[in-house]
DNA sequence: ATTGTGGCCTGCCCGC
DNA sequence: TGCGGGCAGGCCACAA
């Protein structure tokens, strides 16, 4: 599913549509709008408009618009089943939990260039969706690029298990439920630890494994290459220490863990 | 305010 | 072979 390193894939490949102004906006589905934008709307803002940058904070794609639109934005999310395609380039091969394959009506939001290119949103679930001047005050700092002492800000105080804590986006923009298991895995942190119980020595010991990860992922271009991935599934043994890894729903999500040594 | 839960949405996989 | 149920989880509305 998306999470940072993919939509991070998917801010570069949009990097192609800087310059391009948009002529035809196609919306198949208005379900695919988020944030009470209506169609109208955005077909009056995106039309004539330029793509004047493309950027990411955690998994919120903004396109900022010039000329026509200018000072407006548009904001793409993406989901877990959603991919971004431009031209005739997809963003990244593969999803996991999410189908392959490219069906037309998967196709739920595109702009038309008028140089003739495109850029589209592949959605088959529906769970990702556009809207105009998405709020980004909303999220908290982006997971790629925290210091520590904001990581131990988003933390601190809190009672709540720690890889919920990690997985708000207003406190911490970017992780998933992957990347919080690969990166709690890493870091040798139990799950449902209370986010305000780390020591200074483990909160530097998370900063460095969160950091570590979205550094290798993002090169790898997916938050499924990580190493605790492959063996997230029923009898998975953790790859370190060979223990039987531990499933159970921590923060909502699916989540696996090596009980001997995530403390 | 903070935290937890359920619903949205649908392709896919498993068991009968 | 077909079918039904369960599962996947990002995000949001809502409840406690």
């Amino acid at each position: 599913m998306p999470e940072l390193p993919e939509v991070e894939s998917y801010r570069r490949l949009a990097e192609r549509t800087v310059g391009r102004r948009v002529g035809e906006v196609q919306l198949r589905d208005r379900r695919y709008l988020r944030g009470g934008t209506e169609p109208d709307e955005l077909q009056q803002v995106l039309h004539g408009a330029q793509i004047a940058g493309a950027r990411r904070i955690g998994k919120l794609l903004v396109l900022d618009l010039g000329d026509a639109g200018a000072g407006r934005r548009l904001g793409v999310r993406f989901g877990m089943t959603g991919r971004l395609q431009v031209d005739d380039q997809l963003g990244v091969d593969r999803l996991l939990h999410a189908s392959d394959r490219l069906e037309p009506a998967w196709q739920r939001f595109a702009v038309r260039f008028t140089d003739g290119g495109l850029l589209a949103v592949h959605d088959p679930r529906l769970l990702g969706g556009v809207s105009l001047d998405p709020d980004e005050a909303a999220l908290g700092p982006d997971a790629a690029t925290v210091t520590p002492a904001a990581l131990a800000r988003a933390l601190q105080g809190s009672t709540t298990a720690l890889k919920a804590r990690l997985l708000d986006q207003s406190r911490l923009a970017g992780v998933g439920n992957l990347l919080a298991d690969e990166i709690l895995w890493r870091a040798s942190l139990a799950p449902a630890r209370p986010a305000g119980s780390l020591s200074p020595a483990e909160l530097r010991r998370l900063h460095r494994r969160l950091h570590q990860t979205l550094v290798e992922l993002l090169e790898r271009g997916g938050s499924h290459l990580g190493e605790l991935v492959p063996h997230r599934t029923p009898g998975g043994r953790c790859p370190r220490d060979g223990g039987e890894l531990r499933r159970a729903t921590v923060g909502g999500r699916t989540t696996w863990w090596c009980p001997t040594h995530q403390r």
